[in-house]
Parts: structure tokens; sequence; C-alpha cells
DNA sequence: TAAAGTTTGTGATAATATTAACATATATTT
DNA sequence: AAATATATGTTAATATTATCACAAACTTTA
């Protein structure tokens, strides 16, 4: 398979999302103009997208929604079962622990770490909290493929190094740094710098 | 002031976290080849980035830290503070209400709403939860610019409409859909998309 | 079942974005 | 104070991304 851009990769998750909608709704078919017209983009890039993959539509008829959505369900790899910890036991981290959204794809959150003591031994909705000593043991003996750092930034750089050490292969990164790592994916998730686009472009417009 | 490209814009934030962090440690100057180095970037696209704002540096020396932050200070529009609203008391909704991070940059989180009628009255961290059916009211007799939606999917699309009919600038948007609106600057943050684009990395390298 | 209408897949073109290259200006060294 | 090193701002070249346009294939209608 050719390398998939960047820009393509990350489309597919909204694709996925919208086709699941679809589903739910009951709809069974979808043309590249609809599926543009939903998501405010045009049908060409679409299909442009949906070909680095393989022609999954029919001329004249559109796509079978149920088959486009597993066909990106393989694509996109949520049809393998992934195993997760979140460090930093703080705000984002428990409400992370909480959110059940990510089990419904498939990503299992089975450990919660912190290094506050008053903390470790207890449990949130079911997912225990350790010791963040005790991380990279856990990380190796469970096989853990993603690890969500929700640790303040003076940590984070090396809370991933040890994960990396450890077998992690994945971080997600809600500290605001940027985690530098070789060989590990990183994907950030910086709230503040999200926020602080929307102020650019409403001062821009003089709001 | 020419149209500032969207990668650029994208890239403000985090050249203006990097140039905190150096203040912070009594770095006084740096130059856009160690800037490319901390952030993992070429020089070049730095120093094209920042001449979208004209020539803040200076040849043999570099860039002053504190000045070239307090020009992105401004560039960005933090030096504007804005008032923002959380709609659901949830689990996000909460997490984002009790961190202090946005504080620091001028952002004031003005209130809390839910539609659930035993959390209305509550408080977190002093920020009270409000009924939902009182949103519009709120932001209009407050000058609300942004709002954060944290409720789910199926509430997003009208809460969104409701919050720009009564004055609202910026939808910041934690609901798993796409907000269509017009005339409104629209951010997501797409927790689940982002985590299906590590997966996606991680099945690729066959791991 | 033939004609009309859709809609895909795809190669060509246009628009954005990134990197390279370098003249010019300043800082540092000797 | 001259020579060397550093580093910007900026233009040009390259690479990536998005859009356009249309033949080919299928569906729907009559």
């Amino acid at each position: 398979m050719d390398k998939i851009p960047e820009a393509v990769m990350r489309r597919l998750p909204r694709y996925y999302r919208h086709l699941t909608g679809l589903e739910n709704n009951g709809i069974t078919r979808v043309s590249s103009k609809q599926l543009g017209e939903s998501l405010i983009m045009t049908a060409s890039q679409i299909r442009h997208d949906l070909n680095f993959f393989g022609g999954f539509g029919q001329q004249g008829y559109g796509y079978n929604v149920s088959e486009l959505k597993e066909k990106l369900v393989h694509i996109l790899g949520i049809d393998i079962s992934r195993k997760l910890v979140i460090v930093g036991a703080g705000n984002i981290g428990t409400a992370l622990a909480r959110h059940r959204d990510f089990e419904k794809e498939g990503y299992k959150i089975v450990g919660l770490f912190d290094s506050n003591k008053d903390l470790i031994g207890q449990e949130i909705t079911g997912i225990k909290i350790y010791d963040i000593d005790d991380l990279a043991d856990f990380i190796e003996k469970n096989g853990v493929d993603i690890v969500a750092l929700t640790v303040p930034a003076k940590y984070a750089q090396k809370i991933a190094h040890i994960s990396q050490k450890a077998g992690a292969k994945a971080i997600w990164n809600f500290a605001p740094v940027d985690v530098l790592l070789d060989g590990v994916e990183v994907e950030n998730i910086h709230l503040t710098d999200s926020l602080m686009t929307l102020s650019f472009r409403l001062s821009g417009k003089q709001n």
C-alpha cells in the first residue's frame, strides 16, 4: 500500500464517525456528494481520500454505509484492541478514565498512575490507581500499547521516556510540552493551544 | 496584514508555549536554529512563519525571547481577556472547569451549565452550575465570547445554534460531531479521533 | 430494454505549505 | 579593527494537498 498522506489519515476518523451516525439512523447508502455536504468538504476530496485504500464505491450508486464503515475500521486499525494506561490522576486523567467512549472503540484502560500516595489503591469506575514508580513494570508485564500523559509539563518527557523503554508504542500527550521521542508515535492534545487559535481567529476579526 | 495561513496559525501557540518555557528558565536569546532543534522543525520554517508578522529578529543575534513572546501574545490575541462558559457538567466539563491553565492565559470561566436539576446550584472550584435553559440569557447578559461544548453528540448542534444566536463568537467543541455554523469560529477537540490516529499509525507498522 | 441520470475513480491542474539558498547585517573573536 | 562566524529576512524551488473535470460504469426511469 502506498504511503498515506498525513492529511488524509487525519480525516479518516471523521469519516468513520459520520458513517457510524448514518448507520445508526438506518441509512444504508451514501454518495460522496452527500458526505461532502454533511462534512463541509468537497465530494472530490472524499473520493480521493478513500481511493488511497481502493475503490469501495460503485458508479451511479455511491457507497454502502456499513461496508465502507467496516473498511474504515480495518484501515484505522480499531479492530485491534489496545491497552492503555493513564499517567496522572488529576482532573484530566480522571475525566479520561470516566469517559466511556474509548471502550466502545476497543480501547481498554487498564490502569491509572499517580505519585500521590493518598490516591494509590483507590479506584475510578473500576480502574485502579497505582504507584507511578510501578509504571515501567506494569507496562512491561501487561503489554500496554498506549500511555496517556496527563501530568504536569515538567514530568512529561521523563515519563514518556520510561514508558518507551518499558515497551509502550504510543504516547497520547495532554501535557503542554512537546514530547520528543524516536520510535514512538506521539499524538498531542494541547488544550490551551487549541483555545488560543480561537483567540487568534476572534481578534483577527476585531471581535 | 496579509491573510495568515491556517498551518502557520496552528503553530503559533506552540512557539508561544516554548518561549514561555525559555523565559522561565532565564534564557533571553534564541535563534531559529535552536528553536527548530527544540521543536523538531526546520529553522527555515520558523523564520518563514514569524515573518508573516514582521521581522522580530536580528542577524547574527537571533530573537530576544521576551520580546518575541510578547509579540506572539499580541498576535494570538491572548492579551484580550475572554469570557467562557462550559456547557455540560460531566466528566470533561468539570475537568475543564477545574483546570487552572486557561486562567493564566486570560480565559475566564464564568459559568457551567447542565440540564441535571441535581447539579444546578452547585459550585465547582468557585464556578456555579446553572440551568441549561438559562444559557442564552446568560450569554447575552454577560457577554460570553466562547462556549465550550461537553455535551452528548445529539445536543451539540442545537446548543451551538442557541449560543450563536445569543451572541457567542466561538464554539470550543468536545462533542464527537461536526458542529456546522456560519459566522462562528468552531474549534474541535475530538478525543476519540485523536486516539484513532494512534491506532492507525500503530497498525500500519504491524505493531 | 433503451434512454436519461448518477456517481465513481482518476489523471491533470491549482493552491498551499515546506525547505533550500543566499545576500545582507550583526556579533564575536583574535 | 579586521577577519570570521552567526543568523536573519526573503525569494526561489520543491513537495504536499486540494480541486477540477470527465470517461466509464452503474442505476433508475419510462
